[in-house]
DNA sequence: GAGTGGTCTAGACCACAAC
DNA sequence: TTGTGGTCTAGACCACTCG
């Protein structure tokens, strides 16, 4: 049973979000079909017009309708449902693919943050932070290499759990740490010798690198981490629209 | 001067949304400082709350603000502005970093789509696509390859420009060709033959690929395009929250 | 308890697409 | 000309955070 994030909440825009992305990827409205009027959507739902748009909005958001002023809207595609958990943790995501999440924690230091890192999580020069190396698997594979570097708050926790905890993020949300907003950067580079030894792949052989920046709801930042995947084992994809765009392009950034 | 998405219509929330960005971007609210309550804007403004709304809606879909019930906003981070059409166009993107654009189309060939491409541009069995290959550079040097498929319709203008035409997402506006929503996905690629040759790199060295298809406003497929990038020269960087997420992993997809 | 954002309503007018 | 989505308003109530 898959997870809802549109029926989350009791709100009722999410009810009915829910509702039509089921009738679109069943297919019921056609490969391009034209959706119903908003005020028609109204009506069938009880609701509002605005709250019919509020639903839309989310449909919008995934590229799953297009919108445009004088005409219905257009069936575009078939939902990719994937929860914000399910990209942030990598054994929510695999579980949710039926594949096996493994992984064992090769190291947890304690040090003074470094003036990258204190700009990253924004803590005061000289403190200390948490820095984890994990190697992950699926089905037993070595799939990625992950560093992270986190907060005292958040690494306390960290470092409390066993070390054959397959999850983390799971006991740090028990923990009160919230996980809402990401930043991500997605790029290659080479494999340093510590990746090659992890992964059974050559120094030098190219990664799939995914840096990634989390704050929770206050906006203060959570985590710090560094993702390299071994080549055709995952691929990233967003969806992207004139209306809107947290998608962008930039020239080579350093490390 | 920088294009700003915000003022592209004369929409009351898209100005709202403009100064407030302006504000945040100079520091006016602080690092991690509170936005004024709603009610506060819709005030200063003259406007009413649900546009208010509607402005700060835009911003956090940037990641550029908060939002949580029982609190004011936070400021996440400062604007990273980069529209729709300056992702699509490497032209345009080029230009909005202030380096020169170059390019040279390789070959331009006609021929029947194969099933996948069919199927991508919707596509009757047996139709015709128009091929491009070409050679992106950066003040010269250059960066990337791109293979890009067009429909009929799309490829029978874009084979009637000039051979050394920079940018062909602007002559394609002026015929008519809307982009309006795309899908990416981003993997790694080991260069062939073609990549080494082009971009003087070693066969098999690895290439951060770019997948996408371009819709335009009725949701008709008007481009699929496939850019291989030199490692180091570019990035890609997705915002992400739990209210919104256009971003998702997946395993290993084939070519 | 006071303040704040989240949700919902009912209605209005406009800009645009399509016939 | 008709129907559609885009924009805007004014007001209401609720759920939540914080002091």
């Amino acid at each position: 049973m898959p997870a809802d994030p549109d029926r989350a909440t009791g709100a009722l825009y999410r009810t009915v979000a829910a509702d039509l992305r089921e009738a679109i990827t069943a297919g019921r409205y056609g490969e391009a079909g034209r959706l119903p009027a908003e005020g028609a959507l109204a009506e069938r739902y009880g609701v509002s017009r605005g709250t019919v748009r509020q639903a839309l909005a989310l449909l919008r958001a995934d590229g799953l309708v297009t919108s445009r002023r004088g005409t219905r809207r257009v069936v575009l595609g078939t939902a990719r449902v994937q929860s914000f958990s399910e990209l942030l943790s990598f054994t929510h995501w695999a579980r949710s693919m039926g594949e096996e999440p493994g992984g064992r924690l090769e190291s947890l230091v304690r040090r003074p943050a470094d003036a990258t890192e204190c700009e990253l999580l924004r803590l005061e020069p000289g403190s200390e932070v948490y820095v984890t190396l994990r190697l992950r698997t699926l089905s037993g594979t070595p799939v990625m290499v992950e560093r992270t570097v986190y907060p005292p708050r958040v690494g306390e926790i960290v470092a409390e759990l066993p070390a054959d905890a397959v999850s983390h993020t799971e006991p740090l949300r028990e923990h009160g740490i919230l996980f809402t907003d990401a930043d991500h950067t997605i790029d290659v580079v080479a494999a340093n010798t510590e990746d090659a030894r992890l992964l059974g792949c050559r120094r030098g052989s190219p990664l799939l690198r995914e840096k990634r920046r989390t704050t929770d709801p206050t906006g203060t930042p959570v985590e710090w981490s560094q993702d390299r995947y071994l080549p055709g084992t995952v691929a990233f994809s967003i969806h992207n629209s004139l209306a809107s765009s947290a998608l962008s392009r930039h020239a080579r950034d350093g490390d």
